[in-house]
DNA sequence: TGCCAGGATGATG
DNA sequence: CATCATCATGGC
């Protein structure tokens, strides 16, 4: 029997707003000065941020252990991250205005259904779109929390059945891809064990999942930090910073540079 | 290549 | 107030 209570952490390089407010997760809400309330892996989490010190609320050791320790990046170094990105002159500026963001490794189909919905979408919106989704079709946790539902509800559902969370055009491939993946279509373990052009490819044959999705699914669902969109990368914010092309310093490391500059980008 | 499909939201004029 | 662009697409 689990026992729910408060894991205490102190950890540098881990701002609670930027992690969690900066455009790759979009299932935390500020409940407080210092507090966020969220919902992964059908746990529900309230985290408190006291300078170095973080509070993990109403989770046991066990879920701190196994689902909060890897979804927060926990034993990685991202002082030794942040002090190679901030090597690059360019770079550098992102990563010290907004410095603490860890990359949230979140379970793979609410990563690739997420980003489905990101397509030619804003912010607001994506986060109204799941959070209508999770109400109407994942499990009630308690409270006013919800799981993300599991691919097998959403297939079920159908097109139609999404009518009321408003997706748009988008609903067609979230259902494409809650079918494939509920069938068993696209191999996780094909993803996590091969290069990461091959487990983007394995991705693309779901709907709605271009080279971009593909990019975030790899970046922020399967934990390959080196994955990252090259077009908003490259078009975008690198077009300005580097005319000539990619620095090489990223290499390893390119998701973690990627949302650093997006936030960084977002706040200017 | 460019546009559009939903639509809300924040930025900007 | 109006108008515009929006984080990641696909099909015409």
């Amino acid at each position: 029997m689990t026992v729910k209570n408060t894991v205490k952490i102190e950890c540098g390089c881990f701002d609670l707003a930027r992690t969690l407010d900066c455009g790759q997760a979009f299932r935390w809400a500020q409940t407080g000065e210092n507090e966020w309330h969220g919902v992964a892996f059908s746990r529900a989490l309230t985290l408190r941020q006291n300078g170095n010190e973080i509070e993990f609320i109403g989770t046991s050791d066990e879920d701190f252990e196994s689902i909060w320790k890897p979804y927060f990046d926990l034993d990685r170094d991202y002082s030794a991250v942040c002090d190679r990105l901030k090597a690059d002159s360019h770079l550098e500026k992102a990563v010290t205005e907004c410095s603490g963001i860890r990359i949230l490794k979140q379970e793979p189909w609410e990563a690739i259904c997420s980003f489905i919905i990101s397509a030619n979408n804003n912010i607001p919106r994506i986060k109204g779109i799941i959070d209508r989704l999770c109400r109407l079709l994942g499990e009630h946790l308690g409270g006013d929390d919800y799981a993300f539902p599991t691919p097998e509800r959403v297939a079920a559902a159908g097109i139609d059945g999404l009518a009321p969370i408003r997706a748009g055009f988008r609903a067609k491939y979230i259902i494409d891809a809650a079918e494939k993946i509920s069938k068993g279509e696209i191999d996780f373990e094909k993803i996590y064990s091969s290069p990461l052009d091959e487990g983007g490819d394995e991705l693309i044959k779901i709907k709605g999942v271009g080279e971009k999705v593909a990019q975030c699914a790899l970046l922020y669902g399967f934990g390959k930090v080196d994955a990252f969109p090259v077009d908003v990368w490259v078009k975008r914010i690198m077009a300005e910073m580097y005319p000539d092309g990619l620095p090489e310093c990223t290499n390893g490391v390119r998701g973690i540079a990627q949302q650093y500059l997006f936030h960084w980008r977002r706040n200017q």
